[in-house]
DNA sequence: ATGTAGCAGATTGTTTAGCAATCTGGAACG
DNA sequence: CGTTCCAGATTGCTAAACAATCTGCTACAT
């Protein structure tokens, strides 16, 4: 059920390796992964590290074009604006679903709990602000609404590693918004669980798009280490 | 950027024709499709067959289990309100998208203008119907919306065809409605063509549902001929 | 006669090897 | 300096084969 469509089992283990390069910015945008390369360097065959490629451009973590090797995309500004745009529209209906069942999933509670416990220090909040989206997704029960989102999640997931990264919002912040989406779910109040959920994206966006528009003409990682 | 994420060229001749084959309820639900069989029955290897069938199965026109055979799915009730759901959510947006800028599709045009044409006959819309809602993703700027909606309209289609099937709903009915939505983007009334949308999809859903609660207890194609 | 254990067939998962088609970049030429 | 062509690289696709796993049937014990 938490399977991402793609059903192969093997090649999961060099997905996600793969994935974890990427969002680490350990292969920056730009970076081409060849089939050939990536079967060498996990010592597997072309057609396993072919599918693990595949899937990555599936989820939007690359690109390719035929013939051509598959490479880490750059967002641009555009890109940014669609991405959480998209985002807000699923996870809005999500929240409203949840919201009219008036039931708090029990992992977007955890994980919000987490981010509130590490709030005063300087805790890396991003996988658990992915987490508590993702639960709050997966806790509704329409399975397309999920498909969809884990559709745009891993594109996100690169643009919220960038927020953390140069702590454009604090943990604190981001919780307090949580609590609010988490009351209004709890009080079985689809549409205000909806316009939170929405504006929370948004402001998400905003100081991205923000950042962005400061440094650079696309998402320059010149100055990650400002601290 | 019309292609559908997976990019193999050769597999979508065979991708083609199965989903013909299953949209036209020649493969009925429960049948089943070994990677073998299919590489057999279009004479290509078994990995060029094995492409074809996962992408089916991404796109939920086919079912599949890890070590077992993919099969036609038998859609549900609860599958029928959520499928209907989501669409209702992607396809409201769109048109918000579509009427914050005002501008009607030419595509869209055309296919309800098709439909108006034959709206006295006994057409056959619902291919003209698929190709409006289409039109209308498709012709709003993001790229992620027309990603997600196509990962959902193989499985609408397999709706849409009973809903015409079996005369759930007139050529006219529907006319009017697409007239109305297109009216609502023209004046760049973004809620309005969002409400419009919202409530044409749910329409056809009720329909859809009266249908299947009223002749058994899934989607038993027993009486399409009953003209 | 019934329930269970185990076995055989079928199906997919994965690998290896290789050929064909296509794209990219640079070198030779006008 | 611009254009054409070629070589290398990379993917698209095929073929054959072995391993892992599931399903359904058969034989056995109760």
């Amino acid at each position: 059920m938490p399977g991402p469509s793609i059903s192969t089992i093997l090649p999961s283990a060099i997905y996600d390796e793969l994935r974890a390069s990427i969002l680490s910015q350990v292969a920056a945008p730009g970076t081409t992964f060849t089939e050939s390369a990536v079967a060498l360097q996990f010592g597997v065959s072309r057609p396993t590290a072919k599918m693990a490629i595949e899937r990555l451009v599936s989820e939007g973590l690359l690109h390719r074009e035929v013939h051509q090797a598959a490479r880490v995309p750059e967002l641009s500004r555009a890109d940014i604006v669609d991405l959480f745009d998209t985002r807000a529209v699923v996870e809005s209906a999500a929240a409203a679903k949840l919201a009219s069942e008036g039931t708090v999933p029990r992992e977007a509670l955890d994980a919000h709990r987490r981010i509130q416990a590490g709030a005063d220090g300087d805790l890396a909040y991003a996988p658990l602000d992915i987490a508590f989206h993702r639960a709050l997704v997966t806790g509704q029960p329409s399975t397309r609404l999920v498909r969809m989102h884990s559709l745009i999640m891993g594109e996100i997931e690169l643009c919220i590693g960038q927020v953390q990264a140069n702590h454009l919002r604090t943990a604190a912040e981001v919780s307090a918004e949580h609590q609010a989406i988490l009351d209004a779910v709890g009080a079985a109040d689809p549409e205000l669980a909806a316009r939170l959920t929405r504006s929370h994206v948004e402001a998400s966006r905003e100081r991205l798009l923000a950042h962005v528009d400061a440094s650079g003409t696309a998402d320059s990682p010149s100055r990650e280490n400002h601290r």
